[in-house]
DNA sequence: ATTACATTTGAGACTCATTCTCAATAAAGG
DNA sequence: CCTTTATTGAGAATGAGTCTCAAATGTAAT
């Protein structure tokens, strides 16, 4: 994965931060899988392989990887931020299963365009959006 | 607004709640507009016009209005909830400006139909669904 | 390498919205 | 009124996330 190096060394170039293994171990766990799995779950899975990340320093480079685009920050409403890393996917939105937390993703070109619309009827510039279905999945209903 | 009364009294029945003074105070402020206002603003409405009602009471009370369709929840991801009546209003969405905070509301038909075809192509039954706007509105742009 | 300086890190204190606790108070039905 | 049961308030507790500051580490120049 040297590809996952290279980018967090843009990233950290570009905020004029130094590239660390701290931060390096932190966006290796979140590059791990597809998951949205809050940062505490992701501290987790640090300590577990025998690395040692503070809280702290997981959050800050959270927050450092979130602002350059490499991970995608969710708020689904329960307290907790969610994260995913955006190595391979494009724009989604979610569907979030309340029975068993399961979470899909979607994505409809006709639903963006008709949001546009909406915003230049409201003279407003999106800057970003979000849109979640909440509700039961197939296993659930 | 003796409509308010009655509502309210249904509400509690409905729930086996009893019909008390400090749960008629709160649902009267946040009938007094329809501004998305968190906890906090609403609680201090309240001793600002020299009733007493406890932190506790008002949140208490909201949760009730909200679990009984009285009030809308709205999480805009700034850390508190924000609630607004529902007494005329229908369903709709929100966009909210990044810059100076006002909010307001969309409804479009052709989106929610595309939301139902999605929930139908993962099987997926809705409950309920968050859809928000981020950005700039004309005042700010 | 070694030094000198700046940035990063970790442990735990802190914040802030919200929830909880439990003794005091108030409603409801005899 | 009296008894029973629900509600209320004050402040403690919670929990995700942020902040502080001394110690550790990276960086660039010597």
């Amino acid at each position: 994965m040297a590809k996952n190096v290279q980018l967090l060394k843009n990233v950290l170039q570009n905020e004029g931060l130094r590239y660390t293994s701290k931060r390096q171990i932190v966006w290796d766990e979140i590059c791990k899988n597809d998951d949205h799995r809050d940062a505490e779950e992701i501290y987790f899975k640090i300590r577990q392989s025998g690395k040692k990340v503070s809280r702290a320093t997981v959050y800050r480079t959270i927050d450092v990887l979130v602002k350059n685009n490499l991970v995608r920050k969710l708020k689904l409403g329960d307290g907790r931020n969610r994260f995913e890393n955006k190595l391979e996917t494009g724009h989604h939105d979610h569907i979030v299963c309340i029975q068993c937390g399961r979470i899909d993703e979607f994505m409809d070109e006709n639903i963006e365009k008709l949001q546009d619309e909406i915003a230049k009827e409201y003279q407003f510039k999106i800057v970003r959006h979000i849109h979640q279905l909440f509700g039961l999945c197939k296993n659930c209903r």
